[in-house]
RNA sequence: GGCUAGGUAGCUCAGCUGGUUAGAGCACGUGACUCAUAAUCACGGGGUCGGGGGUUCGAGUCCCCCCCUCGCCA
């Protein structure tokens, strides 16, 4: 038995995410965490929500809330949301916790000790009537290059120039629109990622089996222009980290709050704290995850995110673990998706554009979009989300194919034989030829979910299905059932335990329904079909079964342009 | 402008270190079957693998140039 520790990038917590942020790291993770639970190992699965930063507290101002009750709140929405996707994170915390405040500045601290931490004095916007400090990009003005009047304080989307909010002409806030604005200076710490440079380059060249679109955006970052850049990891914020060097006062920045990316990745080892304090769990139960002193070093870190997180994953979380000098876990094996578009263009959560979780599961169960998404995950290129797509996706796979299947097994089974497993019979050759065909197929299915290949899975995952279809037809028990009774009973009770055994190997990908058709033949017995022919004879003869409802129903043609247009411009 | 990844059947995509007639699913056509959610199963039509050069006995698969899409960066 393996250990296995699963992060999924952690979520911003500023509204309800889209179907793209879905499928490019929470819901990849969690397949591989269901994938690996099934089989016997010690998994570790751990999200959060990234509460810090200037978005949070501008969302907060704006429904009038103080910020840390508006973080609560929405932490409890999408915790809801995550749990109607069926996401089994062990725990889903919060970077803004007590666990989190205490590694964040405990790490401060040790870089700091290190010699990895300098104080850099600069001048910075402050806007008198907004009382804050102003990020570049909240900061609009007129462009000095093409006099675009809307240019923003990092870059101009006219003339796409690289600007330094210093340089616009007529600045104001974005915030409130003040012009009041002048330049002050400030202290800030920043990690001295450059000293940590070589150590990051041979650790990333280590790493030979991670895709290229992992290490190229890494190798890039680390040698273009003049290679790494040390990092600012503290901002003149209220909501956020206090700076502390370890547990003790950092004199002279008082008032400030590490950056939020800083304290972001953290939050994975924290969260894994917060999980052993819910569970009444002491300091060596979650320092097992992430010490390789305190046993972690059998553990297997894995990994989920979208390509734009990247470079924090593969640079500057990793200079801060081994700037600590302490012996935490380094990710193994490092997963990261593509974009999904929708319809022709992007997902846009400032424009309501596209479908987000909330929305999805009022139009239709979890399944439905752990199965498109899944089987259309965005790993070689950017992925592409239609509605066409989507219902032919669910009607053929999901209705046609196994909820069918499931659907003339059990009602023959019912009608002809009645609600138990028939005794009749004994499996003959094309039952035997069935095994040996299915357990090659699920040998293939391990080692694609293993490999984190998800939609070359979810492509084993059907034909898997469609065997079972094979099958049938060419055994044909209705027929037989008119000559050999008892033959047609073993075909049967053979179809039926196909059942069970497809509800354990689908799991991953379609819990809801999993569970359905376990319940259906009447068995609890989840244990991976490692033995095959052993799994095909569990269902034992006399055992009662039942017919479920239909397991999916059909998208409409009516549905699917009502949706269509529903979706397509601004939420309401 | 630089960099990454792409441009393969109507659609969504596979094709590892170059090797027999380029694959899958959907859609389409024909047939079989009738247990089932007008489902399933079998067979079939359909592609000069973005364009042009080159290397090679042989290239979708390597090299060069060009065009287009997406993203990142300057």
């Amino acid at each position: 038995m393996a250990r296995i520790l699963i992060t999924s990038a952690i979520p911003y917590i500023n509204g309800i995410k889209h179907l793209g942020n879905l499928v490019g790291s929470q819901l990849p993770a969690d397949l591989f965490a269901r994938y690996n639970r099934a089989r016997g190992h010690e998994v570790m699965f751990i999200c959060a929500t990234d509460e810090h930063g200037t978005p949070a507290e501008l969302a907060a101002a704006k429904a009038g809330r103080p910020v840390a009750d508006y973080c609560a709140e929405m932490h409890a929405v999408q915790a809801e949301i995550a749990r109607g996707f069926r996401l089994s994170f062990d725990h889903f915390g919060r970077s803004s916790s007590a666990r989190n405040h205490a590694l964040t500045q405990h790490f401060a601290g040790r870089l700091a000790d290190n010699g990895l931490i300098r104080e850099v004095t600069e001048k910075m916007i402050y806007s008198v009537d907004d009382g804050r400090f102003l990020p570049d990009r909240y900061v609009e003005g007129t462009c000095p290059n093409c006099g675009y009047d809307s240019a923003r304080g990092d870059q101009c989307d006219n003339c796409t120039k690289q600007l330094d909010p210093t340089d616009l002409i007529n600045p104001r806030s974005t915030i409130s629109g003040s012009t009041n604005l002048e330049l002050r200076e400030t202290k800030h710490l920043y990690l001295m990622q450059r000293a940590l440079k070589d150590k990051l380059e041979a650790w990333i060249d280590s790493k030979t089996d991670w895709p290229v679109l992992t290490t190229s955006i890494a190798k890039k970052w680390l040698n273009d222009g003049d290679g790494l850049q040390d990092r600012g990891i503290t901002r003149d914020l209220h909501w956020g980290i206090p700076v502390k060097r370890g547990d003790q006062p950092w004199p002279g920045m008082e008032g400030k709050v590490f950056y939020v990316w800083f304290d972001a990745p953290i939050e994975y080892i924290a969260a894994t704290a917060e999980w052993a304090d819910a569970n009444g769990l002491d300091d060596a139960a979650w320092q097992r995850w992430w010490r390789t002193d305190k046993g972690a070093d059998d553990v297997t870190y894995y990994q989920f995110m979208g390509k734009d997180n990247v470079p924090f994953h593969t640079l500057s979380f990793p200079a801060t673990i081994l700037g600590s000098g302490e012996p935490w876990k380094l990710v193994d094996y490092l997963k990261s998706f593509n974009y999904l578009n929708y319809d022709g263009g992007q997902f846009s959560t400032s424009r309501g554009r596209g479908v987000f979780m909330d929305q999805a599961l009022q139009v239709l169960p979890p399944d439905y979009w752990r199965w498109w998404l899944l089987s259309h995950a965005p790993e070689s290129s950017d992925a592409e989300f239609t509605w066409e797509n989507f219902q032919a996706s669910v009607n053929k796979d999901l209705a046609d194919v196994l909820g069918n299947l499931v659907s003339r097994v059990t009602k023959f089974a019912a009608s002809k034989f009645g609600t138990t497993v028939p005794a009749g019979g004994s499996f003959g050759p094309s039952e035997t030829a069935l095994i040996a065909d299915l357990g090659a197929r699920i040998r293939e299915y391990e080692s694609l979910m293993q490999a984190m290949e998800v939609r070359k899975a979810a492509a084993e995952l059907r034909a898997i299905w469609v065997i079972g279809n094979e099958y049938l037809q060419s055994a044909a028990p209705w027929t037989v059932v008119k000559t050999d009774p008892e033959q047609a009973q073993a075909m049967i009770r053979l179809s039926l335990n196909l059942i069970r055994v497809y509800a354990i190997l689908s799991q991953p990908f379609i819990p809801d329904a999993a569970a359905t058709m376990m319940a259906a033949m009447g068995s609890d017995d989840w244990t991976w079909p490692d033995d095959l022919p052993q799994a095909m004879r569990s269902l034992a003869p006399g055992q009662p079964f039942s017919v479920p409802e239909n397991l999916f129903r059909k998208i409409t043609d009516e549905e699917r342009a009502d949706w269509q247009q529903r979706f397509a411009g601004v939420r309401t």
